[in-house]
DNA sequence: AGAGTGGCTTGCTTGGCGCAAGTTACAATC
DNA sequence: GATTGTAACTTGCGCCAAGCAAGCCACTCT
């Protein structure tokens, strides 16, 4: 049996997930940022050939790398993001910064910097209208107009604390 | 045979999926990020009582969610994010960008809105000096000194596009 | 007494992953 | 010209993880 098939929740976490969510997929992402083409420079961070074939088959299936032909005698390929594979980027980073604030140990990883100015770059959640950036204290969960999950939360109290609830109880966004 | 154990690498991102990057883990901490609290609660997403028994239990272990009971008898437990937990804010708020941005399908998620204003949150990469939200291709990644990628790089010319190599070789970041 | 609830566990089956070895089509070296 | 090397794969094997269904336990409610 395979995996549940995660693209068809009305969620786009969701179908992100799904598509990118499998083991291995995002440091595979995370090196064709970094630069890695060839299926050599892919396998240097460990992972074995046949899942490494497998992945960046389907991450061309899915548009977010291309396969290249570089050399014609032998045939060679390479993998290069695409815009939609490189629009990952703020995911990578989220994901970075949560390991080097959260996780030890080491770290040879590049440093992300502004190419203009040198200093380093940071993810973060911004409000688009003050301009500026929000602690996640500072956002909040808005169910859609219509949802299920708008009438769910309407009807049980959901995400304003219920009285049966402890205090704290919440939503965290 | 387990999965290979990404911890071991010396990068944050692979330390960072380690943790949280198994199948269903992210919808998981998703749905406490949005008030979810009991079991039942996380079932819904549609996942199987044993795989989500499993997946709670190891990220209470790893301190990102906290184990709490809320009735004596029966005894009965709900799982709340700690602060490690719901500091992985910004990664699921960029995997529902990507998601929004890339994939179709329906969206039932709720919205994240600043509180003080009501408006639509973003994410994304930012300097710090600046002060400004930065597209991608405003950033370039810098090998640590002393690492053994640098030296990598500076014996094999990668991140610099090396002459044998197509244009636009170089790292998208 | 019987049904329902919430948080589990157990057993079964399929398939994903790690590992090692093999394959193809060449180029380079002895 | 025979061997060695290289890059991108594929194949086969064994174990473990995920999905599914069922059962369990300690209650409460009808």
């Amino acid at each position: 049996m395979r995996h549940k098939n995660l693209a068809e929740l009305p969620c786009p976490i969701a179908r992100t997930l799904e598509l990118v969510g499998e083991w291995w997929t995002l440091l595979i992402v995370r090196d064709g940022l970094l630069g890695a083409r060839r299926f050599e420079d892919f396998k240097r961070t460990g992972i074995a050939d046949n899942v490494l074939s497998a992945r960046l088959k389907r991450l061309v299936d899915q548009g977010i790398m291309e396969r290249r032909r570089y050399q014609v005698r032998p045939e060679r390929y390479e993998y290069v993001l695409t815009p939609r594979g490189r629009s990952l980027g703020p995911v990578i980073a989220a994901l970075r910064a949560w390991g080097q604030e959260w996780t030890t140990g080491e770290d040879r990883s590049p440093r992300l910097v502004h190419r203009r100015c040198g200093h380093e770059v940071s993810v973060g959640l911004r409000c688009e209208r003050c301009d500026q950036p929000l602690e996640a204290a500072d956002v909040e969960p808005r169910p859609q107009a219509g949802s299920a999950d708008a009438d769910r939360r309407r009807s049980a109290g959901v995400g304003e604390p219920a009285e049966d609830r402890p205090p704290g109880a919440g939503p965290a966004w």
